[in-house]
DNA sequence: CCCGTTTAGTGAACCGGTTTACTGAACCGT
DNA sequence: ACGGTTCAGTAAACCGGTTCACTAAACGGG
């Protein structure tokens, strides 16, 4: 073990300032003290470089300070800059992120849910792969929740910060929709396939409404496994004039796809994101997805958590309005297409 | 705040056994103890649903469980796959990651080092911008340090990691200068811009044996910045014929800006990377890029970490060498021009 | 059979703050 | 002058494990 450096504790500095450690306690607080106590103990506490020890702090207040966020799968960029911004954020407020990674797979989640019960967090942000999983009820007994994306079911996740995926979903095929596009492929992450999924059912009615043929079409975030399931969709016959990405992750191994199958952006298909990672507007051509403002969103959803920490009794719901952001993957059908 | 539903102590489990806290605490460690002891414990607290608190644990053995991941700047792709990647490892070993941003700022970081000192890491695993502050040699008396990409001066780091920049700067610059390239731009991170920064050292030593111009600029690593950066260096007359980018989010930014003035990659200009994101390898064209194998360098970083927390006396020093993945995105000069 | 060593387990101190219950003094209006 | 309230501060219990110093019993060699 490395030498520690031994640090000075409340009570020397109790004992610099003839005062008990309680007082020092509060004072440093500013709280239960005179002005002058706490000047004087500030003082006391900077000569003898005192920085009272967090560990200790959490073991008597019950609060660990440390929030456990548990993203879905963070082969997805767009879910790493939401990790890191949560991250940032939570640091700015004096709290501490401990993020994790489900991979993907709906086990894994709670398992890590269940592990980070246990290491007592304070707090629970999750992007839930599966929104039914009766785990989430038990857990929200015992430490406050707040999902990103899908909402959890049973009403007792204190808040939730979730997407109108209906009106990104409704942007994007219309968008697709006006250009001509009547076979679009829809590339939806390859986790949380539940049933119902909102996204899905979202999909099939904005499709039927618009009269569409879409075809959904599960694929993980990877950006590898994605240019291969998209090698597929756009392989086979008759070929989908657009392809509409559940994720701009997805969409990237679409590029990659239509690459390899020498097909041009948007002339022989038009290609829609979701999410519009910073890479997106980059590429070429730039890639129309739905953005969503994740500045917003990392700041509802720390803010919501901090709220539930400190006790405010309320549910929060926070809603995001998407924008779809029109650029060049996306263009008029070609040639009158199949259905 | 919400009510927390109180979990069984050891001590409960003790008095449930007939034994001493001690006795429990000994058993469900595995030591001191007989085997039928230990099962028996077991037994007790599964049926009790005790768990370990992990802050009153950390209080009394003094090991937090957690390490403090301090980044350059997370606004670089490849450093948010790392520090993902370490989370990830550093979880699978019962160990925690607070992960922080310095976001290019030297100040920042050794704020941010000196906050992490004071929650009691165990340990901190950094990527120095500032590679050669004092602060390191501090911070080095009271927890064990691995630096990875750069050597922090003074001998004190338990552990590093760290890159064979002027082997990757030879092999795309030899790239480079086979395909006839003699004037070459080189961006890189505006962050840590040490005077005489190694990778800088490299760059110079290696133009002037292969005989080409280089011109040196930084530019962060944001995307958008990047590109700004590059619309300027690619703006410019004489135009350099090739592009040498220190990260693969600079070069992202810099087909961005040869998109908007038109050029062709690896025409009009070649670009050449350094890190090999995923993304690389699925842009238009492929981005050659220098590759470092960076699950080895996550394993690398936590196996020495741990060890260092675990008190394994010795120092670790690795090296990782490079690979170039040439694709397409450079290619033999055009013209013969300027220089 | 005796003495020295393991082995299994105990009790109490300890880690370093926070919090509760309480006290003495000052302050208040009447 | 008096009971009631606020203010500043105290002593001790507490959070929930770990570890140190120690002991009784079991073991083993000569």
């Amino acid at each position: 073990m490395t030498q520690q450096r031994k640090r000075a504790t409340i009570r020397e500095v109790a004992k610099a300032t003839g005062l008990s450690p309680a007082a020092v306690s509060y004072a440093l607080r500013g709280i239960q003290t005179s002005e002058e106590t706490q000047e004087r103990v500030r003082r006391a506490a900077e000569a003898l470089g005192y920085e009272a020890h967090p560990i200790a702090r959490a073991l008597a207040s019950g609060r660990s300070g440390m929030v456990g966020l548990l993203c879905g799968s963070l082969e997805d960029l767009w879910q790493q800059s939401l990790a890191v911004g949560i991250g940032r954020a939570l640091f700015a407020r004096d709290r501490y992120a401990i993020i994790l990674d489900a991979a993907g797979d709906p086990e894994r989640e709670l398992m890590l849910a269940r592990q980070l019960r246990d290491q007592r967090v304070d707090g629970l942000i999750v992007q839930p792969l599966d929104p039914s999983a009766s785990l989430w009820a038990e857990l929200g007994e015992s430490l406050p929740i707040v999902s990103i994306g899908d909402s959890l079911h049973g009403a007792h996740a204190y808040g939730e910060v979730v997407f109108d995926n209906r009106a990104g979903v409704t942007a994007a095929l219309e968008h697709l929709h006006d250009l001509g596009h009547r076979h679009i492929a829809v590339l939806t992450p390859t986790m949380a396939r539940t049933p119902d999924r909102p996204a899905d059912v979202h999909v099939n009615a904005e499709a039927e409404r618009l009269g569409v043929k879409v075809d959904v079409v599960p694929s993980p975030q990877a950006l590898g496994a994605a240019t291969d399931v998209a090698l597929g969709v756009l392989g086979g016959t008759p070929r989908p004039s657009a392809v509409f990405c559940f994720s701009d992750s997805i969409g990237y191994g679409v590029y990659a796809a239509t690459r390899e199958l020498g097909l041009a952006v948007p002339e022989d298909v038009s290609v829609a994101g979701f999410d519009n990672h910073p890479m997106s507007a980059l590429l070429t051509p730039p890639l129309t997805s739905v953005d969503w403002d994740i500045e917003g969103i990392v700041h509802s959803a720390v803010r919501v958590m901090i709220g539930a920490i400190d006790g405010k009794p309320r549910r929060r719901r926070i809603v995001c309005e998407p924008s779809l952001l029109q650029r060049e993957s996306t263009g008029p059908v070609r040639s009158p297409d199949d259905s």
